[in-house]
DNA sequence: TATCGTAGTCCATAAAGTGGACATCAGAGC
DNA sequence: GCTCTGATGTCCACTTTATGGACTACGATA
């Protein structure tokens, strides 16, 4: 972690929007702050100053709490790569959520973390609204990210698995090992599934979508309570994504073409 | 300028990346950012190495040039507001390129800049292609920033003109004191005209929409080659546009009655 | 081969950032 | 009301971090 040198206040500065990302709805206490980055309270107060003067991080003047600002967003927008992941899915999330009157989300893999780049709620009254968008978490503690971590090499994935060790258990009941074995488990039916494994009553499934250039890693995952969930609806739901994850192939295929036309 | 104190790192990683995201899709070579910031060589370089290490930056091997990096785009997502004015306004944008053929803008204010939104290009085959989707620019130095100056109280549009008085000409053949007569031709017309004033050949005009709470101030502009957009045609392309306006304060006005549906 | 412009690296120095200690405030408990 | 607790915010002497002048490396141009 001790990147070269000369740019200690910037690592910690990302480190704060990187925290701040995870819980961004309902932003977080300078306190929540400090003990999540391990910096000083000054010091962390300090930096998220800055960081207001500069626009990318919004402090509630009621709370106090800290939010990402809006110069992130602007920046986030200057960033989009050329082929928008998000727009590719758009439809997909929209039509799957439709079909199934569930939570549908589109992951990402970020170097050892997954980020939720968008989600759709379906129409079923009980909702498992556990990952916000943008979100950003420990790679294996989403059924999204352990589809994702099931498409890697054993050594790489085994390699994640193990760095992120600590950070696991934060997410609900989950470890190294029961992660290690939910990706067996994967790989054998052919899709990530979590029920009740990290927070008990809310149970996923997710697959991974191949390798699309000029793209990361993406995962298309679904939440439900577990009741809803069985093993008969599980496979009748993946059938579901497995059809849109042919749509969205296709479009990125047109897109390739240049008959971008509707690409976003 | 001078923040109160304790971040002067971070300003410094700030200014580096709006100068990028000045100019993202091109990228920009580490000279060009020293002299846009005024930073000393090693000193951006060390900052820029600091952000690469953060996923904020992209520094492409071959050319050496630097990007925003794919940690913005992620934190961005995470930051996107409750209701997004991007998503709020895409169908309006391709249906105003639909029916005009033009290239079609979505800006926003933000303190003394605008920001490229969005943007769809029509099917005329001579594109004004001045502005890309994240660019931040000195507001009034595009049809869609003029529009936005005129619908500020007099004094703070002044104080804004004034405060970008030496970043003005950067664009073009532009100055505060013909900023000022645009502003008032606007007022005067009804929407933001730009012809030929700033880019010898290109024209554009611009409406602001109303303020909608818990947004940014917004306007839709329209660009193409000068010959495309005389009176006559300025004329019906904003009307087109102000027809859009009305559907965009529909879907906010339902959205923020909770019948979100396709709010995005 | 010499020259210029650009990118990257080094390290003695100084200034910027640090964080222990203190001040302040809101709410809980007596 | 008064004290206690746990939080946020501020100060400033100290020292670690970031600075930037000077140097090297490379590639294009003459």
């Amino acid at each position: 972690m001790a990147s070269s040198s000369g740019t200690q206040s910037i690592s910690r500065a990302a480190a704060l929007l990187r925290v701040i990302a995870t819980r961004n709805a309902a932003g977080l206490r300078l306190s929540e702050l400090v003990t999540a980055t391990g910096l000083e309270r000054p010091t962390a107060r300090r930096i998220l100053q800055g960081l207001i003067d500069e626009g990318m991080v919004r402090q509630a003047p009621e709370t106090r709490r800290y939010f990402l600002g809006p110069a992130l967003f602007e920046l986030g927008l200057a960033a989009s790569p050329g082929l928008d992941p998000r727009g590719l899915c758009t439809e997909s999330l929209e039509r799957i959520a439709a079909q199934t009157g569930d939570t549908v989300f589109l992951t990402i893999r970020s170097a050892f973390d997954s980020v939720c780049l968008d989600r759709r709620e379906g129409s079923y009254p009980v909702r498992a609204l556990t990952v916000e968008i943008g979100a950003r978490r420990a790679l294996g503690s989403t059924a999204g990210g352990i589809a994702l971590l099931m498409t890697l090499p054993e050594d790489e994935a085994e390699r994640i698995i193990d760095a992120n060790t600590l950070r696991l258990p934060r997410y609900g009941t989950l470890n190294a090992a029961r992660l290690r074995k939910m990706v067996a488990r994967g790989r054998t039916l052919g899709y990530a599934l979590n029920s009740d494994d990290i927070i008990h009553g809310v149970s996923g499934v997710a697959i991974a979508l191949p390798t699309i250039p000029a793209l990361p890693a993406m995962a298309l995952s679904l939440a439900a309570i577990s009741s809803r969930l069985g093993p008969e609806r599980q496979r009748e739901v993946v059938a579901v994504m497995r059809a849109e994850v042919d749509v969205v192939l296709e479009r990125a295929r047109a897109w390739r073409q240049g008959l971008s036309g509707a690409a976003w």
